[in-house]
RNA sequence: GGGCUCGUGGCUUAGCCAGGAUAUAGCGUCGGGCUUCUAACCCGAAUGUCGGGGGUUCGAAUCCCCCCGGGCCCGCCA
């Protein structure tokens, strides 16, 4: 509801300036403490009217005329500020279409088509607590953009055939592979056992680049030996995925575009650009009209591609597919893919929007799957799984132990997810046990809670007959009047608005800003007011609020892939 | 050496792109609250040269320049 009492505000506004034949371009509308918005256009438009901010204020205010049956209450000017306040109708109303729309609440439909990739870890060893940043984020993405009305495609691009991957096919002739282990744990083992052999004895390295040239070029043989590997550390990698709530809807493998052509056809394509020149016998593409001083090869001297040329093939192909491609990338990645874009852009096609984060590394340096120094997720979902568990029982201790370790599974996986998606993509963290296993913090399990708290009333209030849920709509919820109901209404009204500037900016952690304050929000109402105790007019109408809050944070915590509890 | 990015109370962090009303919140610390719908909760207090220095502006955490510190990257790895 709030993104049509902004739109109000926005049309009242402009009407009104338009009205005194002032410019309309920058309307410098905010959410405020002061009000539900608030303009600063007074501020923009000083140096143009040559009239202080307040007086343009004034004069604003005094020209604003409201609709009668509007969302807007009143207008008021402090100083420069123009202040907006909604009227009884938006509170009503938001509730109102809550209760209408339930959990299925969306912006918009029909936006069109996104393919997300998102994770795309090379398949040489298990998802390590770095890589599950670039998951989490693209899993919350996917949720927040199909919230938004778009039809999305969360993607995983498999490198199926790069240096990495030959050496995991040599290390799987060369050492046991341990059947017993998880996949693709089992795979880092040997990875790193080979990458030490490599490095003592570099002479062995010529076959590691016979087996990229014979992949290369089709070598059906070389090529199952390859996906052998990669098929065994992808099953390691997708249960660890699943254990987090995340699944890709699709697979595009990196081999796929060598044997079908699109490689060459994209490097005959660059060279018809009349970019892509030979140097030291490589191929490489002049980007310095995009800012790039430095050359990108896009084929080796021994005339097989890169993962850039490959990649570049995978673009054009998702081009088609789609209307918007969005890719999540660690920072590693920034230079590449900017070299991408601009080769692209280059030939005329589509580019991805590109979200990238910042590096977790550990206290004693960067993680590295090569060298076998890294934290893997599934250890890191363990101890948090084991941590939750003993706060369960501090909490719970007089329910079964099979309802314990159920509530310590979506409290953990919960945890983890809100911790890593809180933070902004851009900050660089360091990995700390110490705060991975903190439960005191204010994250997901406190709004796991304020769920099961609204659920814990409704059950009760059901158990009494006082409400049926879903049923009591003629229910007159003008009388919720108290402070605390009126900002949890207000804050209900945010959801959508939140959604649609997280998809529009590509933030997810607007998204666990709001979710925390929504809870925050129930928490103050579920202390300041009673629902079960009250009058029977109230209680009916409180009962409508505490069902809309749980929808609310039903939503939000799913659309965060967070388990949305009713008991914990 | 060059490029990108981050630096906000003891710790973690929002706001920065689109400059404006007392700089956001959590943890920790201190004090208070369960005969009341789940206390994984709520209320109150203390704690800030917004890395440092210059500049632009009526106004800078936010924009520009320089410096310091961390992270990432810099043609035939991915």
């Amino acid at each position: 509801m709030f993104l049509q009492f902004r739109s109000e505000v926005i049309e009242v506004l402009s009407t009104t300036l338009k009205e005194l034949d002032l410019p309309v371009n920058d309307l410098d509308i905010e959410e405020s403490i002061h009000a539900d918005l608030a303009s600063l256009v007074a501020f923009k438009l000083a140096p143009i009217c040559k009239k202080s901010p307040v007086d343009i204020a004034r004069m604003i205010h005094s020209s604003i005329k409201l609709h009668d049956d509007g969302l807007i209450e009143k207008v008021e000017t402090t100083g420069p500020y123009l202040n907006f306040f909604v009227t009884r109708k938006f509170l009503d109303k938001t509730l109102y279409n809550i209760q209408e729309q339930g959990v299925d609440i969306k912006s918009l439909e029909n936006r069109g088509k996104v393919i997300l990739e998102h994770t795309s870890v090379n398949p040489n060893g298990p998802l390590h607590v770095g890589h599950i940043r670039n998951s989490i984020i693209g899993d919350t993405l996917t949720r927040i953009l199909k919230r938004a009305g778009y039809e999305v495609e969360s993607q995983y691009y498999i490198n199926d055939m790069g240096r990495q991957i030959a050496i995991v096919s040599w290390a799987l002739e060369q050492f046991d592979f341990d059947p017993e282990k998880k996949p693709d744990h089992a795979i880092a083992d040997i990875y790193i056992k080979a990458n030490q052999v490599l490095e003592q004895e570099p002479e062995k390295v010529a076959y590691i680049d016979e087996l990229m040239q014979r992949i290369e070029k089709g070598d059906t043989e070389i090529a199952k030996q390859f996906k052998h590997g990669v098929e065994l550390a992808m099953d390691g990698i997708k249960h660890t995925l699943d254990r987090m709530n995340i699944k890709h809807d699709s697979f595009a493998w990196e081999s796929t575009f060598v044997r079908n052509q699109d490689v060459d056809n994209t490097i005959e394509r660059i060279k018809k650009t009349g970019r892509a020149k030979i140097h030291d016998g490589a191929l490489m593409v002049d980007l310095l009209d995009y800012g790039f001083k430095k050359k990108l090869v896009i084929q080796r001297s021994d005339g097989t591609s890169l993962y850039t040329t490959r990649d570049l093939a995978y673009h054009l192909w998702k081009a088609g597919r789609c209307t918007w491609m969005i890719d999540v990338l660690g920072a590693d990645h920034k230079l590449i893919s900017g070299q991408l874009k601009a080769v692209l852009n280059a030939l005329g096609e589509k580019e991805p929007d590109i979200v990238i984060f910042e590096f977790v590394s550990l206290p004693e340096g960067s993680m590295s799957t090569r060298r076998g120094k890294f934290i893997t997720t599934d250890e890191l979902l363990d101890q948090v799984e084991a941590q939750a568990l003993l706060e369960v029982e501090k909490r719970r201790p007089d329910t079964t132990s099979q309802f314990k370790q159920q509530v310590a599974k979506f409290v953990g996986i919960g945890a983890v997810r809100y911790d890593v998606i809180k933070v902004s993509p851009e900050k660089s963290t360091v990995f700390d046990w110490r705060e991975a296993l903190d439960f005191e913090k204010q994250g997901a399990p406190f709004i796991q809670y304020s769920h099961a708290r609204a659920c814990s009333i409704l059950a009760n209030a059901k158990g009494s007959g006082f409400y049926q849920i879903n049923t009591d709509h003629d229910i007159d919820v003008s009388v919720l009047i108290e402070d605390t109901e009126i900002e949890l209404i207000k804050q209900l009204s945010r959801f959508l608005w939140v959604i649609e500037t997280a998809a529009r900016d590509l933030k997810p952690h607007y998204l666990a800003v709001y979710a925390r304050e929504l809870a925050d929000s129930f928490n103050q109402f579920y202390r300041d007011v009673p629902v079960l105790s009250a009058d029977e007019h109230l209680r009916g109408s409180r009962l409508v609020l505490v069902d809309c809050a749980r929808t609310m944070l039903e939503v939000a915590l799913d659309t965060l892939g967070i388990y949305p509890p009713q008991n914990m």
